[in-house]
DNA sequence: CTTGACCCTGTAGCAACTACAGAGTTTATA
DNA sequence: TATAAACTCTGTAGTTGCTACAGGGTCAAG
């Protein structure tokens, strides 16, 4: 398997693929004769939970670990938890700031009556400190 | 007013300030004698404009651009509501994608039965493509 | 007159990619 | 067999919005 194919079957772009093997997420396969990369099944189970922990919103650094605890077959995968936790806490924290955005753009945007510019609620909302009124 | 001034009373860092105006979002102001930064009222509402736009979201040239609009005191304030919906639209997308990451997470999470690595629940569904149980 | 708190410029770093340039390789077709 | 298209290679620079230095200069107090 080249770097286009597993690049498909893990709906990844190539220079990510070669940005993780840079970052050493992805091991360095062997190459071809002519210098091609030349991937396996295992890298690609690799590739795919990667994709999958992005795509849930873990960081680099996380699905480093989660990668490097999934290796350790027989140990308690308490640590797995931890980190799974401590991203949903985040992803939390981020929610609860994205709704408040929400609202106070909500706010300020149900307060337009399309005037001229020196009038605009939208523009006098935005050159207000934090929460006046 | 010195640059610390202004940091202080935008609740904004030095550096923050200088990089805003190496971008050309924040004019540069006057020097004194001894080459530091001299500011007035009209930065300070600028700045502080700016901090409030990034505290609800808006990108460096949605704040430039609506910076812009407000020097046009007599145009239609339309194009400010263009683009605060606009970005509403973007919070209400991250929003919608956060809130399903939680979803996956919690499930996720919640088939957790602190087993070994082995037979983790949280890695069994991070190695599967997206929605596959 | 020196100590400390400030200010200056310029550059490099962060996250997680993405996008080239300029070269070599492989494969399909004429 | 030639050649063109489609791939691959390395290396580097760009993205966003700051933040953090290093190595200096300035200013006010004691």
């Amino acid at each position: 398997m080249n770097i286009g194919e597993l690049a498909r079957a893990a709906a990844t772009k190539v220079e990510t693929i070669r940005y993780y093997e840079r970052i050493g997420l992805l091991p360095a396969p062997p190459r071809t004769a002519g210098n091609y990369r030349e991937y396996c099944a295992t890298h690609l189970m690799r590739l795919i939970f990667t994709r999958r922990g992005r795509d849930l919103g873990f960081s680099i650094e996380q699905i480093r670990a989660l990668l490097d605890l999934a290796n350790q077959k027989n140990r308690s995968c308490k640590a797995v938890a931890v980190i799974a936790r401590e991203h949903l806490a985040e992803v939390k924290r981020k929610l609860a700031d994205l709704t408040a955005m929400q609202q106070e753009l909500e706010t300020i945007i149900g307060q337009c009556r399309n005037d001229t510019v020196a009038d605009c609620r939208i523009l006098e909302a935005l050159a207000q400190k934090e929460g006046q009124a």
